[in-house]
DNA sequence: GACCTGCTGCGGACTG
């Protein structure tokens, strides 16, 4: 008996009349599990895999077996735009099986949010913020709404891993379990991940190895890669000459025409995605490519498409992509994520990729339909090397960070998120929004919900005490006669304020500012401790002041600061990146998918790699200063970085490599091994020196102490910093 | 040297 005969012969039915011969190997293996209704699950495909059908063919087929009032599915998605088409989708379903689908999230009008609140039925669509809303507005009517709540259904769950959002995504379904006084088995939805128990723990916090996980290795589709490189001279002289030969009226430079040439050729007449590092960068490139389309006389296939353009502009970008014409676009993150824009050919990466996620995510946009592979270009640039160039620049670390990501992508390796975060910030939110929803809780209560038996369980119980305290201190909650917390009439409007939904903070930017002038704005995420030097606007300048609350960082200017041309790699870099950075300097590997230009630039680099014996040393002087190079992540750049400033040497962060001013290496290193030896610094002290450690949303209401302590474990790896003591310390010196 | 995501309830004016 095939699984598909286990299911509701209305359900038999619609397949039937979709024209479909079988179903996929997901969706059959999907069956049994979810019509169990026990078992927690999580289905991983591609893209346009089929997940969303593997799991709603069997909850259909339970919804009619089991017919009832109040919503018994809640769909949880991050984007509105995904709501919609998943939406049109199950609506299809829906009506021909009598089964009410709603899609509820801020652009859905009111009227049919009270139709639902009204009439609760069976399934709904939502953003975890509009779930945020719904149970800390509504706690009394909770009960009623979700009595014969049967699965709880995790879009697109990979985006949500390690994030805030995450965290309280999980905090949400943990809260409407407490009030439901049962298990709801959750399903999640998502791209193949590296690492399957990652997700399944995501899913089931604490009850990970319960979770069973659909990922059929398939025949994994084929997958076309190239890595093209290009020289970014130093002169303007071949950027002119180019421009010329080409006929364009254009100021970019010579490698920037050379990679859009390359484009305009390649992709003219399909539709690909061009992702490039920065909203200034697609405008750019959207331009150069527009132009080369206007010299060549045929019409503009090139567009726009960024977080900053308005929403009609991008809906009319996704619409093209959705149409018969051919459409290319040059994008940011915007499009990475699921909203269906159709089949793409290819997609194309200018510049580092940021992360080994990130490619495996916008890879997953190409090769969607069967026996057609996905097809990856890689367009990176390096500085034309000259004579008084530093190390941390001419050794290329963009490309050779570049194959490293790649040849991970190729392991199957990707970024695990960071267990140790406190995530106080969302902590705060939640215990408010719980305080709304039951209208006032004990102490014990709001522990045992969040960090005994919830999402919280790094936070002990003594810090959650101290949390409490402050948040009474700072008037957001205060206590009744029977100790009963409640809101206090501040934590009141901030509960009832719309903008409480969120668990994410959107980025502000600090003003810096020089003698009272305003030099300009930059989003700040690096630690910033006074003494320290920054480059801006071409600059370097030393950090005096940072006022956290008014974001104001006052700087003075240090003359004879040397301004990096490249900083190669910006922050967030894995330690299992730059450890691969460094096997592939060391080897002699060629990777099969570079172009001529790119395997003769990653020949310069080893070059250059040995000819400043980075080989074999970690520590190295140039132009007076010391470099070290540890080729760890940027969490123990930072980690490091903040305790050089603490011990008061001048040390700065360029690119891959830490430089510390006015002490030769032989001193340094022996200082290194002196700090090795020294009992690990704690934490908190490392972090008080550090000015802006308001990252999230609620931070502004920690304290010092509490404040120190959520940065430091997120944001310092102080063990593997301390290993990387010894290691540099315990080398030979050139 | 980044980038992206999300948001309620009410009162008042207007329409059919």
């Amino acid at each position: 008996m095939a699984a598909a005969d286990h299911l509701h012969p209305e359900v038999q039915r619609w397949i039937y009349h979709q024209g479909w011969t079988g179903l996929r190997p997901i969706q059959e293996l999907a069956i049994a599990p979810i019509l169990g209704g026990q078992q927690d699950l999580i289905i991983a495909a591609a893209t346009a895999g089929g997940k969303t059908e593997a799991a709603f063919l069997p909850i259909f087929s339970h919804l009619l077996n089991h017919p009832g009032a109040s919503i018994r599915v809640l769909g949880l998605s991050p984007l509105k735009a995904l709501i919609n088409d998943q939406h049109r989708r199950l609506l299809d379903m829906g009506e021909s099986m009598g089964i009410s689908v709603t899609a509820w999230h801020g652009d859905v009008a009111s009227h049919r949010k009270h139709r639902l609140l009204q009439d609760p039925q069976g399934i709904v669509i939502i953003t975890p913020e509009s779930l945020e809303a719904l149970i800390a507005r509504r706690g009394p009517a909770l009960g009623r709404l979700f009595q014969r709540l049967n699965y709880i259904v995790i879009d697109e769950m990979h985006v949500f891993i390690g994030s805030e959002r995450g965290r309280q995504l999980q905090s949400l379904m943990h809260r409407l379990e407490y009030c439901l006084d049962r298990s709801i088995p959750r399903i999640g939805l998502s791209a193949t991940l590296g690492d399957m128990d990652l997700a399944a723990e995501f899913l089931r916090p604490g009850h990970g190895r319960q979770v069973q996980v659909i990922n059929p290795a398939g025949p994994g589709g084929q997958l076309r890669l190239q890595l093209r490189g290009y020289q970014r001279s130093l002169s303007d002289q071949a950027a002119v000459e180019l421009a010329a030969s080409q006929a364009l009226h254009s100021e970019a430079s010579a490698d920037d025409l050379a990679m859009a040439q390359h484009l305009f050729q390649a992709l003219r007449g399909s539709n690909n995605l061009i992702f490039v590092n920065g909203r200034a960068r697609v405008e750019q490139m959207a331009d150069l490519l527009r132009l080369f389309s206007e010299q060549a006389r045929v019409p503009n296939e090139f567009y726009p498409h960024h977080g900053s353009l308005a929403k009609h502009l991008r809906e009319e970008v996704e619409d093209l992509l959705r149409s018969d014409l051919p459409a290319n676009v040059v994008c940011t993150t915007t499009l990475e994520m699921g909203i269906d824009v159709g089949d793409v050919q290819s997609i194309a990466q200018v510049g580092s990729p940021l992360s080994v996620a990130s490619i495996r995510q916008r890879l997953g946009r190409s090769g969607r339909r069967a026996g057609e592979p996905a097809i990856a270009r890689f367009y990176v640039s390096v500085p034309e090397l000259a004579a008084d160039m530093p190390p941390q620049e001419a050794i290329h670390p963009e490309l050779v960070q570049t194959i490293a990501m790649i040849n991970l992508l190729l392991e199957r390796w990707c970024e695990p998120p960071v267990p140790e975060k406190l995530q106080l910030s969302t902590l705060i939110q939640q215990l408010l929004s719980l305080l709304s929803q039951y209208e006032g809780l004990k102490a014990q209560d709001l522990w045992e919900i969040l960090g005994e038996t919830g999402p919280f369980q790094q936070v002990s119980a003594e810090l959650f005490q101290d949390l409490l305290r402050c948040l009474g201190q700072r008037e957001m909650i205060q206590q009744s006669g029977d100790r009963t917390l409640l809101l206090s009439p501040k934590g009141e409007r901030i509960v009832n304020h719309y903008s409480f939904y969120s668990a994410f903070q959107t980025p502000e930017d600090y003003e810096l500012v020089h003698l009272g002038r305003t030099l300009g704005t930059l989003p700040q995420r690096i630690p910033l401790v006074p003494q320290m030097r920054i480059v801006f606007a071409g600059q370097s300048w030393q950090v005096e002041a940072v006022d956290e609350a008014r974001k104001i960082i006052e700087v003075s200017s240090a003359p004879g600061g040397r301004v990096p041309r490249f900083s190669g790699g910006g922050g967030g870099i894995h330690s299992h990146v730059r450890q691969a950075m460094y096997h592939l300097y060391c080897s002699q590997d060629q990777p099969p998918y570079l172009d001529p230009m790119a395997q003769r630039l990653l020949a310069e680099a080893r070059e250059q790699f040995r000819a400043f014996h980075l080989h074999r040393t970690s520590v190295l002087g140039f132009a007076s200063q010391s470099l070290i190079f540890c080729w760890q992540g940027d969490r123990v750049l930072n980690t490091l970085l903040v305790l050089l400033l603490a011990k008061g040497l001048k040390a700065a962060k360029e690119g891959i490599a830490i430089a510390v001013r006015q002490c030769d290496p032989p001193t340094l290193v022996a200082q290194l091994g002196q700090w090795a030896d020294e009992p690990m610094s704690a934490p908190l002290d490392l972090a008080r020196s550090v000015k802006n450690k308001r990252l999230d949303k609620y931070d502004y209401l920690l304290s010092e102490d509490l404040l120190c302590h959520n940065y430091a474990l997120s944001e310092f790896d102080v063990p593997l910093t301390w290993q990387t003591l010894r290691d540099l310390s315990s080398q030979d010196l050139p």
